[in-house]
DNA sequence: GAGAATTAGTTGAGAGCACAACTATATACA
DNA sequence: TGTATATAGTTGTGCTCTCAACTAATTCTC
């Protein structure tokens, strides 16, 4: 049962996107480090402050983060330094940990949003067609779907 | 000079892609692994097994591979430990080495090849219309040439 | 209610990568 | 030709992440 071989532009969608993709996303995060954050730093806020009451039971935030628990511990450790996340420990269920987004992380989180917003328009959004933008989303959205599935 | 926010449209294209691109990347290195390889060294052997010799300077493949020139160093020591690769010293540039893919590389990358191919196929390219195939391309495409113009 | 199994989180060890500093070779130019 | 500069590659250091092992708290089961 041989697997059929790609035809070009299957071959191109392919090789652009895995090419391209990380020079992407670097590009981004350069223009996050004026502020102080990484990728991961800035998601991670983001998360944080779109939550209820601004905070998230560690495993919770893990998974959003696509960390393993022990990773988050590790990037939670440098927001925490940084002063932009404090830890809060649950009053219902004693193993649980809560990170919360403080006023100081939210603050930063204001100011790097515009930039932020403006390096994924100027990189990607905004070189693209909406028919483009249309098909970029379902086409992720259905890879998305399936990896799920399993 | 505010920046315009994204629309539901260009929201869903630009959150399926992040948050997307990384599980899919995942998956299809886990289906390397059986091979004792991840994803680097996969695309090190791919693209060695294309170049003239098999073989390439190292700071040629460290550009291929969006490395540093130190970080290929240090992935080149796992493909050699594993006799994949080996180094070849250049007859007429002594500061240039060599990556060349051994035949045992080659072997096993010819074993690998068909079922990282039926991943891409499965976890991606299968899962998608043409249109949104040739659209992928086509978007991606923009994305990189942009990031290469600056 | 006691013991087993599950869940939340941390820690130690190690892999992979970048940055900066370094060595060695090659090229440019005066 | 001789010094300055550029290029190729490696090494020391440090960061981020994972895996496996661990502690502690909770829930399940009899």
């Amino acid at each position: 049962m041989a697997t059929q071989w790609l035809n070009p532009s299957e071959m191109t969608a392919w090789r652009t996107f895995i090419e391209t993709s990380n020079d992407l996303l670097r590009a981004i995060e350069a223009d996050l480090a004026p502020f102080g954050l990484d990728r991961g730093d800035y998601q991670l806020l983001a998360i944080l402050s779109e939550a209820p009451d601004r905070q998230l039971r560690m495993c919770d935030l893990a998974d959003q983060l696509r960390l393993t628990r022990s990773g988050l511990t590790r990037r939670l450790d440098g927001v925490l330094k940084k002063k932009l996340v404090s830890r809060v420990q649950s009053q219902d269920d004693g193993r649980v940990v809560f990170a919360q987004i403080t006023s100081k992380g939210f603050d930063l989180l204001v100011k790097a949003a515009p930039v932020h917003l403006q390096s994924v328009r100027s990189l990607m959004i905004d070189l693209l067609s909406p028919a483009e933008i249309k098909a970029v989303g379902s086409a992720f959205g259905k890879i998305s779907d399936n990896l799920s599935a399993s």
